[in-house]
Order: structure tokens, then sequence, then C-alpha cells
DNA sequence: AGCACGCCGACT
DNA sequence: GTCGGCGTGCTC
């Protein structure tokens, strides 16, 4: 009875590779979700058991043996290895890539698994002559045994290390001499810290509704304006999963995995949490892994990619501002972990809570059919009220660097009344464009169809879609002239002009030059928490997550960008970004303000968010959507394509085109090839072919058999191409 | 993705 | 005469 193994290996081949099992090995030690050492081509690489059997569609010849089995118990279990061949299979991706991207760095790299890392510290063996010794001797072990005794004699190793800083060596010292131990919490539940303040009608409703549905499948979108208190209804519906002793996965957008939201968590949710995201190191990454795949931790916390973290006994899905891109993952294996989330709530059997002040129109439309239970909260908690909103129409305006006077004046207005304000761009940069005034030369990127944003402080030109750079020139590159001047406004301009205007104000800069060393942004938002700073100004990294219940004014700089989008779903994005912006006004007791410029302010998008709301925004895009049967009522895949010469793309991307022809019926509809919005992007020239279908499950069964016959095209070798389901902008 | 094979320019 | 540039092809 010869089996085969059935191997996930990281490679761009659809399909699992076949393996005979390793010599001298019992075929019962061989399960599912371990990894095996094989050989590959002229090298070994680490792969994914996924299943066996006795059939192979491979020549018996070119079959080699395994060369080992890295784990003796399986990494993964059926149920989790199934649900990634699901995505695989949903994502028309190679499965050796999404099951590898399952799992952390070192164990993708066939490495042997960290060893636990003890998170419990106990008093040892005290021997009464050595503890004498200890207090003149070494002051430090004497503290920590004083406080470790104080505390009943062990402790947490996370309370131990904010406790005492560089504990490291201390503990080395004690534990060496036997009188610490260090090792494993016993798991044993601690009591919950019950809440000292009652819940409101609204959040009280929507625990309800979710608790009622614990231990199986159901979708809520939790539609909550800014303060209403989303948090607490996943905290209070987190403790009851909890109790039951089943686990709960929380997904947060990248940017708002702050220390905040993590020890918020933490006072409130007994036991340890793991917390994954691309913030921390390899080996943190790993430990958080290895403590949710064994059900140490209960508490699952963390981005995009923790929603193929194993994590057994699911009894609860929470997804935090579910309409956020970065769900999206935009490049290589291109899923969302949105809709997985719902996946792995339905195969889980358990409930699925999807929470926004301004949800998807995707989202939206799955309530009104009745697929999602549609929850809301309308009332912001406490006396705050909600921001007003206003249009300043800046045409025929004297701007002073892109601002307003009215802008200026309401500012200072706030300002010296002594309340924060906010200054919203969504540009990094001093400008965006650089240009001779002698010989119209612009600073075009020399890799892209776009210019090179200029950055003062650093005296360099920078490309924001590929990354190039050069150093800033004094003297035009093209003509020699001496009259170089900066066209439009960026963030580090307006800070330089916001400081000139308001010389006695401090301001603080927010966005991902400012923030790019580790820990940056965590002291930029204390300075404006405690009130040390007054005027904030910053890119949409301000616009999520984070609170700034001082901030009175809201001042946005342009919201005319993305009115016009080329995509269809620039207007969405534009009012949910303007949305959350204005959220961030007037948290505290005092109403906010939001002052908005713009040059069309009778444009529907604008007048609607002002004069109605989010609400009444959605339904007239999903009217516009329905009538041009776009996302969500259609459905689509991309199929990319890029080479170093624009026809080469171009060309696969026809007898792509020519394939769909003939394997699809009616219900396929392909568009193009067209070039991409941006054609060449980092030296490639990009060309798309977009695909659209009335059904999801049309589309889907086209795709399993279209999507293998790419690689067969005879230009397939020649260019990078790649398949994205439901994409979500077609840049 | 790696890693090789393979055919054309500047170097000990 | 070789070292090495990256185009193309394969890996159970």
């Amino acid at each position: 009875m010869s089996s085969i193994l059935h191997i996930a290996l990281a490679a761009p081949v659809y399909g699992l590779f076949d393996y005979l099992p390793p010599g001298n090995v019992p075929e019962e030690n061989l399960v599912p979700g371990q990894r095996l050492l094989v050989p590959f081509g002229r090298t070994e690489r680490c792969g994914m058991l996924v299943s066996l059997s006795n059939q192979t569609s491979v020549a018996r010849h070119k079959l080699r043996a395994a060369h080992a089995i890295l784990d003796e118990t399986p990494l993964m279990s059926r149920e989790h290895l199934a649900f990634l061949c699901w995505v695989a299979d949903y994502y028309h991706h190679p499965p050796g890539e999404v099951l590898l991207s399952a799992l952390p760095v070192r164990l993708r790299k066939g490495k042997p698994p960290l060893v636990p890392r003890p998170d419990r510290i106990r008093i040892g063996d005290i021997d009464a002559d050595t503890l004498a010794t200890l207090e003149r001797r070494a002051p430090r072990q004497w503290q920590l045994l004083c406080w470790l005794s104080d505390r009943g004699g062990s402790a947490g190793m996370r309370e131990l290390r904010s406790r005492f800083d560089n504990a490291h060596g201390v503990m080395r010292a004690l534990r060496n001499k036997g009188m610490i131990t260090l090792g494993m919490a016993d798991d044993a539940m601690l009591p919950l810290q019950q809440p000292q303040f009652s819940l409101e009608p609204e959040q009280a409703q929507a625990v309800a509704a979710v608790a009622s549905r614990l231990g199986q499948y159901h979708a809520f979108l939790l539609d909550g304006i800014t303060g209403s208190g989303k948090t607490e209804v996943y905290l209070r519906l987190a403790q009851q999963v909890l109790e039951q002793g089943r686990s709960i996965l929380f997904l947060v957008p990248e940017i708002s995995l702050t220390p905040q939201l993590i020890s918020r968590l933490e006072k409130r949710l007994p036991g340890p949490m793991a917390v994954l995201h691309s913030g921390r190191s390899d080996g943190e990454r790993e430990q958080a892994w290895q403590m949710a795949r064994k059900g140490r931790a209960r508490v699952i916390l963390g981005t995009r990619s923790a929603v193929l973290a194993p994590v057994p006994d699911l009894g609860l899905v929470l997804v935090d501002e579910e309409h956020d891109a970065s769900y999206k993952q935009q490049e290589g294996f291109r899923y969302s972990a949105r809709d997985m989330a719902l996946v792995r709530a339905r195969r889980a059997g358990c409930p699925v809570v999807l929470g926004s002040a301004t949800p998807s129109l995707e989202s939206l439309k799955n309530t009104r059919d009745g697929r999602y239970k549609w929850l809301r909260l309308t009332r912001r908690a406490g006396t705050a009220q909600s921001p007003r909103m206003r249009l300043l129409d800046i045409r025929n305006q004297r701007l002073q660097g892109g601002l307003s006077p009215q802008l200026l004046q309401a500012l200072e207005e706030v300002l010296t009344q002594g309340r924060q304000a906010m200054v919203f761009l969504n540009r990094r940069g001093y400008a965006p464009v650089l240009s001779c005034y002698s010989c119209g030369w612009l600073s075009d990127c020399p890799r892209c169809d776009a210019r090179q944003t200029m950055h003062y402080r650093q005296r360099k030109l920078v490309c924001h879609h590929c990354g190039n750079e050069r150093p800033l020139p004094s003297h035009c590159p093209s003509c020699g002239s001496g009259e170089l001047h900066p066209l439009g406004q960026g963030t580090e301009q307006l800070e330089q002009i916001l400081q000139q205007h308001f010389p006695d104000h401090p301001l603080v800069r927010i966005d991902r030059d400012a923030t790019s060393r580790k820990g940056s942004l965590d002291h930029l938002l204390a300075q404006v928490r405690d009130g040390r700073a007054s005027l904030l100004v910053g890119t949409q990294m301000l616009a999520k997550g984070h609170h700034f219940p001082g901030v009175a004014l809201v001042g946005m700089v342009d919201v005319d960008g993305g009115l016009f989008g080329a995509d269809f779903r620039a207007a969405e994005h534009m009012a949910q970004l303007i949305i959350q912006v204005a959220g961030r006004a007037g948290r505290g007791e005092h109403p906010g303000q939001v002052l908005m410029q713009t040059r069309y302010p009778d444009h529907p998008l604008l007048q609607t968010l002002v004069n109605e709301d989010y609400a009444a925004f959605t339904r007239e895009a999903l009217k516009e959507r329905a009538q041009a049967e776009l996302p969500p009522y259609s459905f689509q895949t991309l199929i990319r394509a890029s080479a170093t010469k624009a026809e080469t793309a171009e060309q696969f991307l026809q007898q792509t085109a020519a394939l769909v022809e003939k394997l699809a019926g009616r219900e396929i509809q392909a568009w193009g090839p067209v070039p991409a919005p941006m054609q060449k992007r980092a030296g490639k020239y990009r060309s798309h072919l977009l695909l659209q279908a009335g059904q999801r499950g049309r589309l889907q069964e086209f795709l399993s058999t279209f999507v293998p016959a790419l690689s067969t095209l005879p230009d397939a070798g020649r260019v990078r191409w790649s398949v994205d389901v439901d994409p979500l902008d077609l840049y």
C-alpha cells in the first residue's frame, strides 16, 4: 500500500506536489499539517503536508521521496488546512503560497518552532543565608523577590517587565540560584473585571442580538457613528465568549493597532492575548501564533494576516472598521481579510461582527439582502454631540499655502480659545511637483507616469509610487535656470505655513514621513493627548482610530481629489474619509466643527454628506451602482499584466481575452485589455483585463478552468501576471 | 520563487 | 580566452 503525500510548496504553481513518504518512516507518523523537508529541483524545500492518498497524476518515475518530517505534531488542524485550501481556491492562487504565507516566517523556512517563552515567574527555594546577603549585595534581586512575595509568590512576566526595567539579567541571576522558577501560566480563568458603567440602550440591544446567536454562524453589521461605543460592544461580547471557554479573533486595520487598544483589551479581557501584526519581530509573531494555535491565548488580536492564523474553538470573529482598505492585500496573494473573516465564522459556526462608522457598500447591500443583521448605534456616548460640517468655497479666493482666509480665521479663533485644531491633507511631502518657470520642466519620475514629490527638509525629490529619489536640484536639470518652484501643497508645507502663522501654538505633524521610526507615532500622539500640542497636521493616518477629544475644529484642505476619480469606488472612499476625519472633532463635551475647502461646493456627493449624512450618501451610491451594474451588484476579477515593454503586456492580455471568449459563455464580460491608470510604474508597463459577471458562482466556476489555463498562453512566460478576485481598486 | 542553462559584452 | 548580464524554462 504505497501512500502518496500531497504537499504544498511555496512556488507560483497551481496545485500541490506529490511525493513518496520518507524512507524508514512508519506511515502512521505522517499527519496532515506537518511540515516536511522535500527535494525540489536541485534544492531542498520546506512544504506542508495537506493530505495523503494512493493516487497521483504524476508519472511514477518523477516521484521522489520526501527527506524528513519536521514536526512531530502537526502545526495545523485538518479544519484549518481545509479553510486555507478553500481560500486558495476562491482567490485562484497557488495553494502552496497561501498555506505557507499562513505560517510565521521562521516556520515557513523550515526552522524548528521556537521554545515557548515562559510567561510566569514563581518564587523558588529560598535559602535564608543567601537571602540575607542578597539584600546588601544585590538590591535589584532583593527588590524583585520582595515584589514577587507581595503578590503571593508568583506574577505574570508581562507585569514584571512593565514594573522592572531590564529585568532580564536580574532574573537570570535569581534563576541560577534556584530562587525563582519560570513557567507557563496554568491558564486558570482569572476573574472578569466587571466594568463600572452600564451600556446605552442601543449598545445593550446590539450585545443581546449577537449573544443570542453564540454557537452558530450569523453575520452582523455594527453600524455605529464615531464615538458611539462600538469597542464596548466588542468587549462585552468577547467576555461572554471567554466565559464559554472559546476564542475570539479580533481584526483591526493596520494603523489602529496601537498600544492603547492593546492595553484596553488587556485590562478588560482575562488571560493571555496573542497580538499578530507586521510591526512585531518574527520571533514575537511566532510566539503569538503558537499561543493562538495551542489555545493558550483566547484573544487573538491582529491585522489582515491574522485571519489566516490557526485558532481552535473559535467562538466569535470581530472585524473593526470593516470598510478599511488595509484588509485587502494589494500585492501577491490578494485576499480580503474582511471577506475571509466571514468564511471562517461560517466554517467555525460562530457569529461574526463587522463594525464601522462608514460601512462599505458591499456590507450595506448584504444587510439589505438579509445576509447580515443590521445593528445601529446612532448616539454618541455621554454628552458628546456630532460635529457641524460646512463647505468653504475656495473659488476666487486668495489662498495662503492652500489655506483660505476663512479656514485660517477659524483656526485662529479655536486656538485662542485654548482648544485644539486639526488640519487634514491627504498628501505628504512639501509639494506634489517641482516645476521650472522658464522652460516648463516638471519633476517627472524616470520610472513611472507620475511626478516626484518635493521633500523640503530632506532636500530630495521622491516618487511616492516606486520610491525612486534624487537630490533636490537647485537649478533646472533641463535649461539650467534657477526658477524652480514647488506647485501645490503637501503636509510638510502646511506644517511650515501653519507654524509661521501660529508661532505660539505648538504643532505636531502626523504622516508616514514624520512617524517612520518605531514608536514615534505614539510619541506624537501623546503630545496631542496631554495638550502639549494644540495644532495637528496630517494625512489619513489622523483619520484612523485615534481619539482626540480636545479637537474642536477639523479643517480639510482639499476634498476635491476624490470627486472625479477614475475608479468607480473613488466617491465611496472619499465619503468614508470625510466622515472618518470629521469624526475626530468634538469627541469631548464640546461640539466640533468641520470645514472643508472645495472648488465644487455644489457637487452632489459633498451636498449629501453636509446636508444629510453618510447613510443618505450610501443610498444614492447604491442606486448608481445598481444602474451601472457595478459591484456590489456584480462581481469582478481583474487580470493584471506587467512587462518591460508595453506591447508584451498588452499582447498577453489579448491572448487572455481570446481565452475568455473561448471558455466563457455570455455570462462573463471582459473589458480590455486597457493600459492601467498609471501605465508605467517602477519601470514596468502595466495593462489590465477586467472580468465581470452578475453572479459570484458563475465567475468562480469560470475562473477555476480559466486561471490554470493562463500559464499555458504563449506569452505567459514573458510577463508578470496576477489574478485579483474582488479587486478593491483598479490601479 | 529559486536555480540552472544559455548565448553575448568588458576584463585578468 | 573567461566572468557575468538577465531571458526562458522547470520543479512532484
